[in-house]
DNA sequence: TCTCCGCCTTGATCGAGATCAAGCAAAGAA
DNA sequence: TTCTTTGCTTGATCTCGATCAAGGCGGAGA
C-alpha cells in the first residue's frame, strides 16, 4: 500500500509571532538560536482525519503541532486500539534520533506542524542546551501525564473516566478564557466517540452510555452532540474520583 | 506524622567498578566527569518494604538504583492503587529540579541508592551535556514503557496482563545469563501478588487465579510461590497479546 | 426532496473480573 | 508447643462494562 504523504508546505513564518513560540521545544530560545532554526525548520499541514505517521514505518522528522490536534495510537494483532497520547499546540511529535515511527499519528482535526528533518535536529539538540533542556522539560511532563493515565486506565469507573476525560478538555479551554474562575465552562468536545473510547480504554457505547448519564445528572448540560456546558465545574470534579482540593488550575 | 527517613550511608564507592556505570544516568560520561560525580553522589540503602518517598512529601534529592528493585505507586482517596513504575537497576529516581516527590517510592527487595542532592545536580546537569543527554534519553524510554503498559491496562485480558508480566520479568533476567537465546527461562518473582494486582490494575484473587491457570495450562511451571519457570518463551509471549515476532530481545 | 452514510443512542443479554468469604502454609513470636 | 501474621489459593456470587442488535439524527450529495 502506498504511504507517501504530500503535505503542503506553507511560506515560511516568523518565529517571534508564532503562537506556541512560548510553550514549545524553542521556548527558551535566545534571537540567534531562534535564527538558526527558522533556517532548518518547515511546515506541513494535515486536513481532519488524515493520518501523519504509521507505527514501524519511516518517519524522518520531528515538530511541534502549531495548531490542531493529533492522537497517538497503538493497535494490536486482533484490531484492539489504544490512544496513548494526545497532541495539543505546542506538543512535540516524533522521537530524536529514532528513524520509525512508534505509534500511529493521526490528525483529528485540522492541523500545522513545525518540523525539522532529524539530522539538522540532531544537531542543534548537541549543540543548543537551551533546546535540549527544554525537551527534557516536557518529556518529563508527559511521562507524568501518562502516568496520570495510567491510573484513570487501570483504577477508574467508566463514569470517572469521561468525568476525567471532560474535566482535562474543559480545564485546558478554560485556560483560554476571560475570566478562568468562572464556575460555568463550555466547550466542544475535539473528539468522536470512538476516539474517546480508545482513549479511556472503553467501549463506545459505554461512552455515550456514560456522557448520557452525566446529562440526566444534570452534571452537564449537551447541545447537539459535541457542544458542552458544564455548569458546576467543581461538581464536575467530584465525579473524577481525583483529590477534589486544587481547583481549576489543579 | 514523623516522616524522617534514616538511611545508613554506605562508603563512597568508586564509580568505575559500579555495577550500573553503563547504563545509568553516568553511562556516557568520561573520567573527568566521573571524579565530579564521586565528588558529590553519596549512597541511601534500604530495607524491603521500606518506603523512600510520600506523594506530596518533600523529596530533596534524585538518584539511580544500584541493587535491587523499588515501586512508584499512586492512591487514589478511596484507596485504590495503581503503580505507575518498577524502578530496577540503572533506573533513575525523582524528577530534576522538582522538591516534592510525585509518588509513593516503596523498596519492594533490600535497595541501594546512588543519590545527588538536587542543587548539585541541577548544576551537573546545566554543565555536564553527557549527562542531560542521557537524562533525556532514558526519559524517552521510560515515556515508551509507560505508553506500552497503557496499552496493557485499557485493553489486555487478565489473562493477557500477566503473561505480559512475567515476559517482562522473564526478558529481563533473560539478558543477564549466559544463554539468553536458550528457549527456559528461570526466575524469582520480585513481587508479591498484591504489587503485582497493582501494577496490572486487577485484583490480588484474579492475579492468584490467571497465575494458577497459567500453570495448568503448563505455560509456566512454579515451585512454591515465586520460582518461576518457563519452559517455552515463545508459548508465554503468544499469550501476551504482542504481536508474536520480535524474539526474545523483542 | 430523497437517500445514504457517518455518528450516535438505547435496549437486551452476556461474561470477565470484582467482591465476599473461607481456609491453607510457612515463618515468626509468645 | 501454640498462636499470629503474612501471603496466597480457591469457591460462590455479583456487577459493571462488553457485546449484539436495532434504530435515530443530521448533513452531503443525487
Amino acid at each position: 500500500m502506498p504511504r507517501t504523504m504530500s503535505a503542503p508546505r506553507l511560506t515560511q513564518q516568523d518565529c517571534s509571532n508564532c503562537p506556541i513560540r512560548h510553550s514549545a521545544v524553542c521556548a527558551r530560545c535566545e534571537a540567534d538560536e531562534l535564527e538558526r532554526l527558522e533556517s532548518v525548520k518547515y511546515y506541513r499541514s494535515y486536513k481532519a482525519g488524515q493520518q501523519i505517521a504509521w507505527a514501524g514505518e519511516p518517519l524522518d522528522f520531528v515538530g511541534s503541532v502549531v495548531e490542531g490536534v493529533a492522537t497517538l495510537t497503538q493497535t494490536m494483532e486482533d484490531g484492539r486500539r489504544q490512544m496513548v497520547g494526545l497532541l495539543l499546540p505546542s506538543d512535540f511529535l516524533g522521537r530524536p534520533n529514532r528513524a520509525k515511527a512508534t505509534y500511529d499519528v493521526v490528525a483529528t482535526t485540522d492541523l500545522v506542524l513545525c518540523c525539522f528533518r532529524q539530522k539538522p535536529f540532531q544537531e542543534l539538540l548537541l549543540d543548543t542546551p537551551h533546546i535540549s533542556q527544554r525537551l527534557l522539560e516536557m518529556t518529563l511532563d508527559e511521562l507524568d501525564a501518562a502516568r496520570e493515565w495510567m491510573i484513570l486506565l487501570g483504577r477508574k469507573t467508566a463514569r470517572e473516566k469521561i468525568a476525567s476525560l471532560l474535566s482535562i478538555i474543559a480545564r485546558r479551554d478554560a485556560s483560554l478564557r476571560e475570566n478562568p474562575a468562572e464556575q460555568t465552562v463550555v466547550f466542544d468536545l475535539p473528539l468522536t466517540r470512538e476516539a474517546m473510547a480508545d482513549y479511556l480504554g472503553l467501549t463506545l457505547e459505554t461512552v455515550s452510555r456514560q456522557i448520557s448519564a452525566l446529562r440526566r445528572d444534570k452534571v452537564i448540560v449537551l447541545e447537539g452532540k459535541r457542544h458542552v456546558t458544564v455548569p458546576d465545574f467543581d461538581l464536575l470534579m467530584s465525579e473524577t474520583g481525583d483529590d477534589s482540593d486544587g481547583g481549576i488550575f489543579g
